[in-house]
RNA sequence: CGGGGUGUAGCGCAGUUGGCAGCGCACCGCGUUUGGGACGCGGGGGUCGGCGGUUCAAGUCCGCCCACCCCGACCA
């Protein structure tokens, strides 16, 4: 545990983030490059994110299941769409047991085709569907360039792959999950994220149309924080997921698919971190209370521990950790629980106990505005409503930021001057080459086109066409 | 794959003209400390990225190789 200053955001944002991640003891770097490895503070943050989702897609009638590692070469050659999008970043299985196999297995950047498959064998009839599966795992995609969370080799995710009987049905499920995807981002992480329609360029390799929430981060960059994607039949007709209706007809199946993965644990570091390190929304906090009791003698000390202990006992309803370390001094432990984003801090001294409270320290308010003394009664009564209180203001800050940073662009020049530190919002006709003529003079891409838009149209910012949405042009992760 | 850079203790680095491999942090022990990142004393830890060459002598000079990082193309 280092004792010097993290550097700042506005010095060198993406040195801070890594030094957040190392010091908050999130994640670590793995022996393989671009690999990481997820520690236990991270993957318990990691497991919250998991609960909170896998309610979610639970009470919206999914199941989980696991589906194989490996991928026989030839499933991602049957969607043609599909191969192009992954075949440059597939780690490919040549060799099994010392022997050559006869077919190369890749190792999955993504199961639409290994669950299409499964699919084409379990689904007959329109009895059988629609199909509601889920599973948790891990893919693999060789990228270029990798940072901790955001773009590894390998990641953990989740992916919702379903199979139904109309396109209609279909599409009101990639809503579904993407709604879901945003109620959690804005309700458990205090991301507030945007939903919206990924361009053609932008969308999801071999589906017929992709949407994703997206998160702005506190250097304004743009992080699509999970994706829901409607495939139309392309996987279905690739993997013969065929079945009859009511009237004996031979139909193919209308699928989706919906992945959010570790990479929201960036975006969560990205959109509340502060130059101290990480806060943590309280309803994902792997602990939401830390007590640090303070004494200098050991009369003190037998004094103030039994009362830390006691009101450790007291918030058994939260999550909360007693520091009882005696090695490290309390301005120590002050710094190393701010660093790993405790939203909530209790100080218990010698001056507290003789008045009777506790001192309260709010992650989200560093410094003496986050202070507050608390009578000893009814601590867990007051605990609540203190988090309740920190993930509102924690949403209403990132919130804020979020549209302070987001303009209407109206010409080009604008749209350029915009995006060098914060999102345009501006119509855009559709067309790719004009999308491409963004990226190439400002490295800008298109988030997404939010779906809540009011009716309007305009002109293209780029080529002057006429436009019937609007669009979010900025730099992303 | 193109351009640039770096490899010396767990991390960050210094190492002069080729001459006993060091510093800070971290780690271990003892003591004093403890309301915002404590201090003293003592200690442990090295295939100097690898291979080869020059030399009485190589972390240092030469050659080849490898790895990693940054900037591009690619990207949940």
């Amino acid at each position: 545990m280092s004792t010097e200053k993290l550097p700042t955001r506005s010095e060198n944002y993406s040195e801070w983030y890594n030094q957040v991640i190392q010091r908050a003891e999130m994640a670590d770097y793995a022996p393989v490059r671009g690999c990481m490895v997820v520690r236990p503070y991270g993957w318990a943050l990691w497991e919250n994110i998991q609960q909170a989702l896998d309610r979610r897609f639970k009470e919206t009638g999914h199941v989980n299941a696991a589906f194989p590692l490996f991928i026989p070469m030839s499933f991602l050659e049957k969607e043609k769409e599909h191969v192009e999008g992954f075949s440059p970043e597939l780690a490919i299985v040549t060799i099994g047991g010392g022997e050559k196999l006869e077919e190369p297995l890749v190792v999955r950047p993504t199961s639409e085709t290994i669950i299409g498959y499964m699919y084409s064998k379990w689904i007959k009839s329109y009895r059988d569907l629609p199909v509601l599966i889920n599973q948790w795992g891990n893919v693999v995609r060789w990228e270029m360039r990798t940072r901790l969370f955001l773009r590894t080799l390998e990641f953990y995710w989740q992916e919702g792959h379903t199979a139904h009987s109309s396109a209609d049905e279909a599409a009101e499920e990639t809503m579904r999950m993407l709604n879901v995807y945003a109620d959690f981002a804005i309700n458990e992480a205090a991301v507030p994220v945007l939903p919206g329609r990924k361009s053609e360029a932008e969308k999801f390799a071999g589906a017929s149309a992709s949407f994703s929430i997206e998160a702005m981060m506190g250097d304004t960059r743009a992080l699509q924080a999970g994706t829901s994607h409607f495939l139309g039949q392309n996987f279905a007709k690739a993997f013969d997921i065929q079945f009859l209706d009511q009237n004996n007809q031979l139909e193919y199946c209308y699928t989706t698919s919906w992945g959010l993965s570790t990479r929201f644990i960036g975006a969560i570091i990205m959109t509340h971190g502060d130059d101290q390190g990480l806060v943590l929304p309280p309803r994902l906090a792997p602990i939401q209370v830390v007590i640090v009791p303070i004494f200098r003698t050991d009369e003190e000390q037998s004094r103030i521990m039994p009362v830390a202990e006691q009101v450790s006992r007291q918030l058994a309803a939260f999550r909360v950790k007693l520091d009882a370390r005696s090695e490290v001094t309390p301005g120590f432990k002050f710094n190393d629980w701010e660093m790993r984003g405790v939203p909530l801090r209790i100080e218990i001294g010698p001056k507290d106990v003789d008045n009777g409270v506790v001192t309260a320290a709010r992650r989200n308010q560093p410094g003496k505005a986050g202070k507050s003394t608390l009578p000893m009664g009814d601590l867990a009564a007051q605990v609540a409503v203190i988090l309740d209180e920190i993930q509102a203001a924690m949403l209403a800050k990132a919130t804020r930021f979020r549209d302070e940073h987001i303009h209407p662009a109206d010409d080009y020049a604008s749209l350029t001057q915009i995006v060098q530190g914060g999102w345009a919002y501006a119509f855009w006709c559709g067309s790719a080459d004009c999308e491409a003529r963004v990226k190439e003079d400002t490295k800008a891409t298109t988030r997404c086109i939010p779906l809540d838009q009011r009716e309007e149209s305009g002109r293209c910012v780029v080529c002057g066409q006429p436009a019937r949405s609007r669009v979010f042009f900025a730099r992303a992760y």
